[in-house]
DNA sequence: CCCGTCTGTCAAGGTTTTGTACAGATCCTG
DNA sequence: CAGGATCTGTACAAAACCTTGACAGACGGG
């Protein structure tokens, strides 16, 4: 898994998204990277090769100079993955979040699936799960959200990256049916088609025990209905962007509320009234209320 | 156990997607393969020889030179490296589909999340990605029609194994943007939200070089029109289960079928009618129409 | 404000890599 | 035996790279 791959340099440039250019020039002033050579002279790069430019690109996003970056990137490769210390930037732990969602957004931009997993690559390789979802998911949904209102976003973008988030997402959830914990029943309702916070908080309930049982987007609450009763879930939790989705099925929710944990989530579930029924209202993001759930069910 | 079944270079051609001159190039320039003689001096491979060529394929569609691609293809032949799922696994392997394809009904019946993983995990072991799609992926979401218009499924079934699905599909898109072949860009129309099989015919396509925009269900015309712009492809292909979805864009799919192959696929495609356009339709597999354009590009 | 340094980018001119094409001879199958 | 499929060898052109050298904008110090 360590060495590997000889890539040339423009894959290496289109995966590390550093123009050619710009290597051979890191190569020849700060003897960033050392590539082998083909026998006809051309530069073979390595998989730690790649990470090394990322690094050294991260620096520099950070504010430190190509040269000091250069430097701490090289030394890097040795020592043990030290703490990545970001000098002076975002409050974050270890993980720029906010450097990460910037570049996230541009890939999006130009519709650059490579470097918009990356970011992802990278995000997954040095955070929790929870850590992934509340520091940079949530608020990439929500810059989404903003920019599409302000008419930055094209909704092809906004589906490129929905699908792409989708992905590495319900990727992570793979096996979250598994075990022995309660289960909690997931689904969107009937016109709802945002179905990634969703998923979010399906994973912030696994990573706390729970059984998942996912439906998603779009169905209607006699579908919920059914399911429920072969399922038999501990919890079913219904999300909607919109409250005019919720409301509709208050009086199903407020049944099925009366033999099991039943609550809303979402950007409609503020507005959502849930009556005198037992509906819970989330309006956390996602970990924050599935730590809440859990407490409450006596769980990790 | 290397059944020595003799193909011809224009048998493994077609079924590997690269051309015969390409063949005897990599042959001679790179060692790739050693194929037997028939006592004329025809070549003859073996289905081994096949998996090598799709290998290697895969890993110029990734984004390597021809060079190292052949070189990781060639050294993948002795030990099982890691990454190689799909294509290192015994050729001929008989892939149960049928069985497996009953195993997934059952699973997702009873909303047995770990179980259906299980099974797909299992024709994953020994399947190629080809072989996944044309003999399980695609039969299964023909079994679900067939049986959603029997009444049969639930609406949250459906759900449930479509998201299932979706999931592990995705994960073998990743990437799937990455490298420098041909871009296709994928999309539904409006109102139109069963992807799947779209994400399919996506991952054929890939398996045959082509770079992947993936915008998915529910995707307005102007949407398509602007990321085409944007992202200039060779190819646009726009998939729905109804024909009436598609009638409505069909003449911006002919605006656009002028400066690029455009394509119409789905159950709807049947009924579509290009009338004089240059819009392609597409009834078969994903698989098969994957290979069609493919040749149609000059592609392997 | 001027100057030297740092950095990313570009251009020119030449080489390597790689998919494709062609010509003439040979093989295979109905 | 005709016609399609292959074989060998050579040639080409486009794309991707290489090296050297230069240059403009940003920035800090005098």
């Amino acid at each position: 898994m360590s060495e590997a791959s000889h890539l040339r340099i423009g894959e290496l440039s289109r995966r590390a998204g550093v123009s050619p250019e710009l290597l051979r020039a890191w190569e020849r002033r700060y003897d960033l990277l050392r590539p082998t050579r083909s026998p006809g002279g051309l530069r073979l790069y390595s998989l730690e090769d790649l990470e090394r430019v990322r690094l050294m690109s991260r620096h520099i996003a950070d504010g430190l100079a190509a040269r000091e970056a250069a430097a701490l990137a090289s030394r890097a490769a040795l020592g043990p993955e030290g703490g990545e210390a970001t000098a002076g930037g975002a409050p974050g732990a270890a993980l720029d979040a906010e450097a990460a969602r910037a570049r996230l957004a541009r890939a999006v931009d130009q519709f650059d699936e490579p470097a918009a997993q990356a970011v992802i690559d990278e995000l997954l390789a040095v955070a929790t799960v929870d850590a992934l979802l509340s520091e940079a998911v949530v608020p990439f949904l929500r810059d989404i959200g903003d920019r599409w209102e302000r008419g930055e976003l094209s909704v092809a973008q906004e589906h490129f990256a929905s699908n792409l988030l989708r992905g590495r997402l319900l990727g992570l959830a793979r096996g979250w049916g598994r075990g022995a914990g309660p289960r909690a029943l997931l689904a969107c309702p009937p016109g709802e088609r945002h179905d990634l916070g969703l998923i979010a908080f399906g994973l912030a309930l696994r990573a706390r025990g729970w059984r998942i049982d996912f439906l998603g987007s779009d169905t209607p609450v006699e579908s919920i209905v059914g399911a429920v009763r072969t399922v038999r879930p501990r919890l079913v939790v219904v999300s909607a962007a919109s409250a005019e989705l919720l409301t509709p099925m208050g009086p199903q929710l407020a049944e099925l509320a009366r033999e099991r944990e039943v609550a809303v989530a979402g950007a409609g579930a503020r507005d959502f009234d849930p009556g005198d029924s037992d509906v819970l209202v989330l309006t956390r993001d996602p970990v924050a209320e599935a730590e809440g759930l859990a407490g409450r069910q006596g769980l990790g």
